[in-house]
DNA sequence: TTGTACGCGTTATCAG
DNA sequence: CTGATAACGCGTACAA
């Protein structure tokens, strides 16, 4: 007994489809005895409407495609969070997809959400990303684009940050207010704005306080586990290692914690670590780590209330906003 | 300029629909010159093919449903992982939807997902779920489906689980070993069978070693961090408190350890503790946390490769199939 | 080499 | 109160 249609069950009860159809939707005047008769049936054979066929016709699915690098990070699933839960109270569904940080995938996952006729989409971009064609393209196509923290100026499209720079700006400041001079950064990817502007603010901070920056103290590294080890083991042992580490994400300070560990490093006395991003296991470090917050939840929610904005009242050039929030300091015992 | 179908670009070069199709499928033989011209043409308004229409005609969406109770918990992104890995590699999309655990959004997301013509679902049961007519709705209507994890023996459907007896018993054990005596168990809600199941192991594990469990010691909790850190302090704040606890899972380690902390107890000195899952994390926890590890990427493999055959293949009456994983322990420093 | 026509499931319109 | 039909976008069998 395979998936039913309205057609199946007017046959089977010998009225017409627009009779069963009206009946389904309690539309106009059907006859009750009818009424109760295709509402039976239907709940029998689990009849469910097919959303390819009312996609077809409505031209309007009532989903939105969501596209992250990863689902197995924090900051993502909290993001995700954010916006389904905005979604769903309007009756909107999600798709959600992980481009991997691979070029290739995330075009593609764009070129199917166009085939789905997804209502809008809202994307954090890939690290890899250089092109931008499958992006563009969108705004032929009347597709709402959101974007949200891993974004690019070249992209038509809504923006909702957070104000890396500033970031970046209370790490430096917040680390020599506590009193060090010997302050490194463990860079993301510079491929990734959000690297740069965290660099660039934490930069600002030194200048504007007069410490100098070694360049040995600066370094940059993946988000692997891996790789944020070895780069800070590789840190600690220069000959005069730094007294401060500001990692340029939570991740990354994991992997600073493990190298500081075995190098017998005791945080904060002999190094202090900030991170970025307050995921939840950071009260839960020995010691509890210092981090900056990114209200990834609302992020999500604005996410979704701009993009379903622009669904639901569609201007022909809309005029790109951009949304930018401000990190918070949370000030653990790492520093 | 909206999105385009195969009849505006008929119309703009003065052919048929059938002609397009052909030229854009590389199908038969179509005039080079116009099949030239067709693919020029549909470059250019970034034409895509509408999905719906596809799967309206060919009742194939090579599409699965995935659905998981929360994606922000590692365990189940990895699954994730795993499952979307074979799926793409089989030219499948995976839409990835969550319960939150609540039984009505399960119910509806499963709605929406026969709605959507879905080739298969996988699922990791919500734990409040109790009734289970919208998961064996799916027999009837031809629709394969996996359970993985948090399965349900009243479902029609293939399950890929954890030996959880097995990886209580282990847990048991390996603290015996240790030489504790006063061991304790914090267990999650009763209504997951995975609770049950490792509860039963640990006290299989006792009951061989002629341990007693006091039954103070044995409590329950959810997964939620503040509820596992409040049941923690009131279990080491016992007259006599345990020397050794093996916590449901990784997540609610992290509360023990945060009570511990808070109560000067030194771990494994004062206290021996152990997980459940392998988290990430788990390595670069102070000290480094002892746990019993999942599999959870394979699982996923698996899961998408039985379903996927059981779409490939499709069978009247197929007999569901039970794949069991043994889980793993982890010995690091915790114990 | 190309065109016509059908049908997939649904809703809306128009006609009884 | 109910039925017939067109339309949405596509692939394909059949016809030319």
């Amino acid at each position: 007994m395979p998936q039913v249609s309205i057609k199946d069950i007017a046959r089977m009860l010998n009225i017409s489809v627009a009779t069963v159809s009206r009946a389904l939707h309690d539309r106009y005047d059907v006859k009750p005895e009818t009424k109760r008769k295709v509402i039976e049936l239907a709940e029998k054979l689990n009849y469910r409407p097919n959303s390819h066929a009312i996609g077809l016709l409505t031209k309007r699915t009532h989903t939105i495609g969501l596209v992250v690098p990863e689902i197995d990070n924090q900051f993502f699933s909290e993001i995700i969070n954010g916006l389904e839960s905005v979604a769903y109270q309007q009756g909107y569904n999600v798709m959600i997809f992980q481009s991997q940080n691979i070029y290739e995938r995330e075009v593609k996952i764009i070129d199917q959400l166009i085939s789905a006729r997804v209502d809008g989409i809202a994307i954090s971009l890939g690290s890899t990303t250089q092109d931008f064609r499958h992006l563009n393209m969108l705004k032929e196509l009347d597709i709402p684009l959101v974007m949200f923290d891993r974004v690019h100026d070249s992209v038509f499209g809504h923006k909702i940050i957070n104000d890396n720079f500033d970031g970046g700006y209370k790490a430096g400041e917040f680390l020599i207010k506590s009193g060090r001079q010997r302050l490194a950064h463990i860079a993301g990817p510079d491929t990734l704005k959000l690297s740069r502007l965290r660099l660039q603010g934490f930069k600002a901070a030194l200048r504007d306080a007069q410490v100098e920056l070694k360049p040995e103290y600066l370094v940059d590294t993946t988000f692997r586990l891996e790789d944020s080890y070895q780069t800070a083991l590789d840190l600690l042992r220069l000959p005069e290692p730094p007294d401060a580490i500001f990692a340029v994400s939570d991740y990354v300070a994991l992997g600073v914690l493990k190298a500081a560990r075995e190098l017998n490093l005791q945080i904060p006395r002999d190094l202090a670590l900030i991170g970025f991003s307050n995921l939840s296991v950071g009260p839960l470090l020995e010691p509890p780590l210092t981090t900056i917050s990114q209200h990834s939840f609302e992020m999500g929610q604005v996410t979704a209330r701009i993009l379903l904005e622009n669904i639901e009242s569609p201007v022909k050039d809309y005029k790109p906003q951009t949304r930018i929030f401000k990190p918070e300091l949370v000030v653990r015992n790492s520093v």
